[in-house]
DNA sequence: CTTTGTCTGTAACATAGTCACACAGATCGA
DNA sequence: TCGATCTGTGTGACTATGTTACAGACAAAG
């Protein structure tokens, strides 16, 4: 139950679709338990029921799929104003979550109850497109990594990774060649090697747990390969 | 519109959650149009828009993404009694088709237009149950896909795929290296390799257009490595 | 019977993944 | 400040997979 005032409003403008629906919002405020998750912790299990469904307010989750071999690959990930697909189709249909959650950052979250879940999509017309709305984007994410393993060439896959990665001034990234191997489902050997080859033609420096993009032109067109 | 009580029967039985809401049926029945369509047929082309629906009565219809190099893979097939969640969601949201779908056999279909589809998810809870397993199904099928082809190897694959295939009496399959290498999203003469190195410890047995499985253990054991 | 098309096998090569191990740099504790 | 330990990275040798090119065998069509 959120009562605080200033915190609802908080709510609503990390998940505007409340206000369409004044009944529901007010729904929503007295069922929705703020939950707080530090980094680096495990948000679903594989094979988990689903107590819940919750929504993200602050913070970042990863989802992702872990091979026998230890590897792992993304398959999405949630931001503010998300929740995760996969939870709520596990528990419209009653099965096992078939992935991992992880928060990569401190994340706050508001947590619904299983069985109201299921109330409010018979009852709440926006409750519904939200939930639809989730469901399309996380296929339309899930079949892009189908797309990306399947068809494209590794050194093309991590240059657009590369790419999209937030930097600071100077264009630094803070990453390790494990993380990104982890990112993209490979072996930290396959990265690293990619790495040395963009660094032989002076695209990318290496250090230690840094990559500076000296090329985004020359990165781009890697990209598109 | 299904007005023949014959074929309604029919349509109840390939459908059977029409029986839980006698009044969503008899909309069902109005608001349907039943389509015929030969083999080989394009479904959905990525990219379109979705104008309906359409529930599968009869046939096969099978979901595959194809790379800029002319490879395919398979995400998902549909059978009787399901839909194409792809389609539902890209209705939900004004989203256009990302995949590609073609029918393997001669297919029987009920077609519901676009605003229905979305009128009755709003009134019936009985279909809203529907389209919520359907997306549940397909999520779990397109994350398998994703581990496949990300952490397991081709000769597991294929082993795997060879005794999942019907066969007719003696166990020969008939299917050429092409469709088995486009199932699996790889190359053909991949797949060409594969299958003698099945055939030279009398796994299989080759020949053109035809696979006979000898030794299933061993299949078996090869599928689990 | 000949021609054409389809299916398959193989060689040579490139890319990707595995396994093992060594080295360099960062961190921590004494 | 130094030594020990941990983490990140590079590399070699190998296997698996994917690409390109091409040849041969078999099936289908005229």
């Amino acid at each position: 139950m959120i009562k605080d005032p200033e915190i609802q409003a908080q709510i609503r403008q990390k998940l505007p679709f409340l206000d369409e629906d004044k009944t529901f919002c007010t729904e929503f405020m007295k069922a929705a338990t703020l939950i707080k998750l530090p980094s680096q912790q495990c948000f679903m299990e594989e094979g988990m029921a689903c107590s819940g469904l919750a929504l993200i307010t602050d913070g970042k989750v990863r989802v992702y799929k872990l091979g026998e071999s230890g590897r792992e690959i993304t398959l999405y990930r949630l931001g503010s104003g998300e929740s995760c697909v996969l939870t709520a189709s596990c528990i419209m249909s009653n099965i096992p979550f078939p992935a991992i959650a992880v928060t990569e950052s401190e994340v706050k979250a508001l947590l619904i109850p299983t069985p109201i879940v299921h109330q409010w999509v018979d009852q709440y017309k926006v409750w519904r497109q939200f939930i639809f709305e989730l469901v399309s984007q996380r296929l339309v994410d899930v079949i892009t990594v189908i797309e990306e393993i399947a068809f494209r060439r590794m050194d093309a896959r991590l240059a657009s990774y590369l790419l999209e990665q937030p930097s600071d001034g100077n264009s630094a990234l803070h990453i390790t060649h494990q993380a990104i191997a982890t990112e993209l489902g490979t072996a930290r050997e396959v990265i690293s090697r990619l790495l040395k080859d963009f660094e032989s033609t002076d695209t990318i420096t290496l250090a230690r747990g840094s990559i500076v993009l000296n090329n985004r032109d020359h990165l781009k067109m890697k990209a598109e390969s």
